[in-house]
DNA sequence: TGGAGCATGTAATGAGTTACATGATTGG
DNA sequence: CCAATCATGTAACTCATTACATGCTCCA
């Protein structure tokens, strides 16, 4: 049984299946397909590229424009992915530096937290609000519950979030 | 202004007010008391406390049984901590395995997307179940809002999750 | 026609995980 | 008294972010 693949690389061959494309593209396509709870960076993007084409996973095309090459999915590439897509998901990772600050609120001047509670607020409500306007913009294009998927997580995750805020942390 | 600390290290200095540790035990007390939402390794642990006693913001004490070696707080390190703490609370992560593999679930074998599922719900019901028997028991031994904040993000959370497995994600 | 901004990629650094090693304790 | 287990730490590796470099395009 070869190595398998990791998630981030495995996104990469995921987001090929549709053809070749440049790492700059795949960061493109990686940051608005698959949303905000699994992010890449374009460094990683590269980084994978490269080994992926080692363990002859992708092929790497002739340098076009502005140093761009393609990469197309191989057949080997394909089975790395689909071993990969159907193992077990493993990793969750939540991690919040609020909560940490929190943690020594003993700490920590009244204003200051005070002040760090709001920013937090104000930054979750505007998320929120920017992914109930997607919803209602995919909704409206006719998009179907299998494209909301991570939209609906997004929103329940806002959502739990600031009534958090709002109920438990409010009285501190 | 030197060099800002980061939440990892900033963390075992925040640890460290109470008195002097070992890495081994700034270990364990970081797995209690920092909870699910920032964890560190042992291998993290004893990294950030080299780099911190490099920056003089730790001293290093004689070695005891089984090369333990207690680290204590300098002033350096207690003001380092403070300005930390009142430092914005930015880097929030949240990636969900399971997520990106939804989102190619076109390519998935309905059954072992079912199994997939039906795995990570049983997973989140048990940790939802376990922080209600936390937060009951700290209910009993007379805990107050203060000490429960971070738990109560882990339950939002929990029961977050469930229903989008069971009310969003269920229709696929 | 030159400079603003986009496209493309690399290098350096930092953070996090896994695997390894080894010395004390302790219960059977 | 020795085998299992706990305590303690190091090394090697993988993953992720930030900073840097440079070539195109296009429009003012």
């Amino acid at each position: 049984m070869p190595e398998p693949v990791n998630a981030t690389a495995a996104a990469l061959l995921g987001l090929l299946r549709d053809g070749p494309a440049s790492g700059y593209d795949l960061y493109q396509r990686a940051a608005s397909e698959l949303g905000d709870f699994w992010t890449v960076t374009r460094s990683q993007v590269y980084r994978e590229l490269t080994a992926l084409a080692e363990r002859g996973l992708v092929t790497t095309g002739e340098a076009g424009a502005r140093a761009r090459r393609d990469v197309a999915l191989t057949d080997e590439g394909a089975r790395a992915f689909a071993d990969w897509l159907a193992s077990d998901p493993v990793g969750e990772v939540v991690r919040i530096p609020l909560l940490l600050r929190l943690a020594f609120a003993d700490a920590l001047p009244e204003a200051r937290l005070r002040d760090m509670l709001a920013g937090a607020r104000a930054a979750h409500a505007a998320r929120l609000a920017e992914y109930e306007e997607v919803e209602r913009a995919a909704q409206e294009a006719g998009a179907g519950d299998r494209d909301l998927v991570t939209l609906r997580f997004g929103l329940r995750y806002e959502r739990a979030v600031l009534a958090w805020l709002d109920e438990d942390v409010r009285r501190l």
